[in-house]
DNA sequence: GATCGACATCGACGTTTGTCAATATCGACA
DNA sequence: TGTCGATATTGACAAACGTCGATGTCGATC
């Protein structure tokens, strides 16, 4: 297709999270076969979703609407503890599926909008 | 998907997979917080994309169609030795992503029907 | 300023995963 | 029957991952 040698070694430095780049990168997995470097960024972002403890708290998350959810009920939800919580919700926001905002001292996470729909259209669904 | 072969077609006995389980599990992850069973088989499904070479063998897979893609050529699309691709072939069947038919003395991987529309179910979209 | 509470980061650990070379299995065919 | 080609399985090893206790950071309140 486009690029001529995939010769790799590079790893591109882009400021934008792997959740933003598949929303740029290739319209559905099953229309044509993904590039190695799209399957990159898209297996990035399916690996922050390769844990039952956060899928769970990505649920408990998108439950709460646009308000988002604390920290502080998020450690009581499940059996964790306070910094495994705190690196499952760091493992999502890296991957560019949640949004965080501090409120007095408490720490809110909230889905990043529309990054379901863009997983299921990767998806071809 | 007339494939008139009187040679024996050997369908993937496997219990329940977890991507099987996935469409009876949950409406959606956005909905309601999912439980922790739910959520383990969840992660389950994700885990088997959650590796760039997996997500591009699924990819040319899925865009094989009905027929299915022979490992023979699987083989060549990614730079891994043939055991590798072999394994992560498994792992993707075990997950109820892919069905395998044997046809001579090749054999043929392809999407389990409605397995991706059901994934992007779960996503809420 | 000192203290407290909420959350993040660090360091260490056992476990899981991805990978390959070697080997086994199994059907086709001479 | 024996060989060959295609695929699966095994065994081993390094890297990545999930987990926790200890510690750091930072805002709020006294």
């Amino acid at each position: 297709m486009a690029a001529s040698t995939p010769s790799s070694v590079l790893i591109p430095v882009v400021d934008q999270s792997p959740a933003q780049q598949l929303g740029a990168c290739c319209s559905s997995l099953t229309e044509a076969p993904i590039s190695v470097a799209d399957a990159e960024v898209a297996a990035h972002v399916f690996k922050a979703l390769a844990d039952p403890a956060r899928v769970r708290l990505l649920s408990i998350i998108a439950s709460s609407g646009a308000e988002g959810a604390c920290v502080c009920d998020l450690n009581e939800s499940v059996d964790l503890s306070q910094p495994t919580v705190s690196h499952h919700l760091k493992v999502m926001l890296d991957a560019g599926l949640l949004e965080r905002e501090r409120r007095a001292s408490w720490a809110y996470y909230r889905l990043r909008p529309g990054v379901l729909q863009t997983l299921a259209g990767i998806l071809g669904a």
